[in-house]
DNA sequence: AAGGAATGTTAGGTGTGCTAACTAATGACC
DNA sequence: GGTCATTAGTTAGCACACCTAACATTCCTT
């Protein structure tokens, strides 16, 4: 039994998760080398990628947690981009609140600005679409599983939706149905921002995931490889 | 045929792409969070880890790349590391470049911002172990599509390496094999920072990847054959 | 009407990150 | 040897990212 590796590797999460590392720091000075040339800085051009997906408009809070920043930085940037025309402060609900929407220069830009990362999209693309649908649920489960945390806001994914219908069909390609388009579905049609999306309530969101992660598993193929790749003794590599 | 979602559905590359930027913002949020609490900013905190793994020191302009900012950034950033004794700049081997070690102080340190991405890596290990190997390998794929068009700095993954040896063993669960460590290993072992890397030649690397991919997608017995190619190869059982 | 919570903003400070211009050492070429 | 281009790193100057703390409004509760 040769299980060297097994013994002298750093755990294997530890490595995912420097992949990603890696992936997102490309992504950022991405966004800084396109940030000269379409005349916004990051922060502002992936704030008008939400707004682009929010025709009704955005509250300032909730684009400061969605990009992870604190409100005064969320404020000074969005006045930038209403400075510079691109966005529009409208009265929310409140008189106290403000709602973001795009004007039809700043919709225009988000359509240039979506592009950035369009590089990454063609390195994942040189996969099959069996590795694609398979990394894009793993990174569903990971997500699903910063979000139960309070890692991450939450996602406006299939998975937490109450439209979601997990494994309810024969066939493997599609086995998941959406309760509002009424139709059937794969993995690899899995969404990480439904315009759609309404969050189930908790325990609704609990069966559908138990149903989503056991089937999966036995509908993957991999059994064999579950059985046999157990422990791993964390050790630096 | 239901195929309404194949038609309506965003390219599933863009979705994919979408989830590593949503992971790699909260990674940056996090790295500012915990940047706080460890008195140094995320690029310091990050450039430890890096020289962590570099104990023979780093000279300024590889840091820069692998952290993907310019060089003056980078001059500061470490600047700064060193007037807070957690590195110090020793003569390289030009007069001109110069070697950055961590002190003592700073190696404590760095062991200390590893663990910044760590509830990363706990969302990570939510998924089974045949997940997780998927997901590495579909992640050292797209950095090693990347690295070819040189849109990241080069890695130092077995996948590029002199040493890797793809599918020369029957075991489906440990068909490649480290000419270094003279030892067998899957998919789970595959690295992204080994410190024994060496960057094989261009064709040779062709031709490793041509069979770490197309052997992948089949992973039928026909590694048997293969078997002759290393020469000694470790017996398992 | 009087707290208290929620929404944004202002103020002040540090870190991030760039380009452009500079010094110094190296290496190549005649 | 002398010139020239290249490479390594620094300095200068600037704009943006990002934070916490303190503040004004509005809303909700009691």
């Amino acid at each position: 039994m040769t299980a060297i590796f097994d013994a002298i590797s750093e755990p294997i999460a530890k490595r995912v998760t420097s992949g990603l590392a890696k992936i997102g720091l490309v992504l950022r000075s991405r966004a800084w080398k396109g940030a000269g040339t379409a005349g916004v800085t990051p922060t502002q051009g992936h704030a008008l990628g939400l707004l682009r997906d929010a025709p009704d408009g955005m509250r300032l809070g909730a684009i400061a947690k969605l990009l992870g920043i604190s409100a005064p930085t969320a404020s000074e940037a969005m006045n930038t981009l209403v400075t510079k025309g691109l966005a529009a402060k409208t009265p929310g609900l409140d008189k106290r609140s403000i709602s973001l929407v795009l004007t039809s220069e700043g919709e225009a830009l988000a359509d240039q600005t979506r592009e950035w990362p369009d590089f990454l999209a063609d390195a994942v693309d040189t996969l099959d679409a069996a590795e694609q649908a398979a990394l894009l649920r793993a990174l569903v489960k990971v997500i699903r599983a910063l979000q139960v945390r309070d890692e991450i806001p939450h996602q406006r994914m299939c998975v937490t939706c109450e439209h979601f219908r997990p494994f309810v069909h024969a066939d493997k390609l599609n086995p998941h149905h959406c309760a509002y388009v009424d139709a059937a579905f794969g993995d690899r049609h899995l969404r990480l921002n439904c315009p759609e999306h309404a969050e189930a309530p908790a325990s609704a969101q609990e069966d559908a995931w138990e149903r989503f992660t056991e089937q999966g598993r036995v509908s993957d193929g991999s059994a064999a490889a579950n059985e046999a790749v157990v422990g791993h003794v964390p050790r630096q590599g």
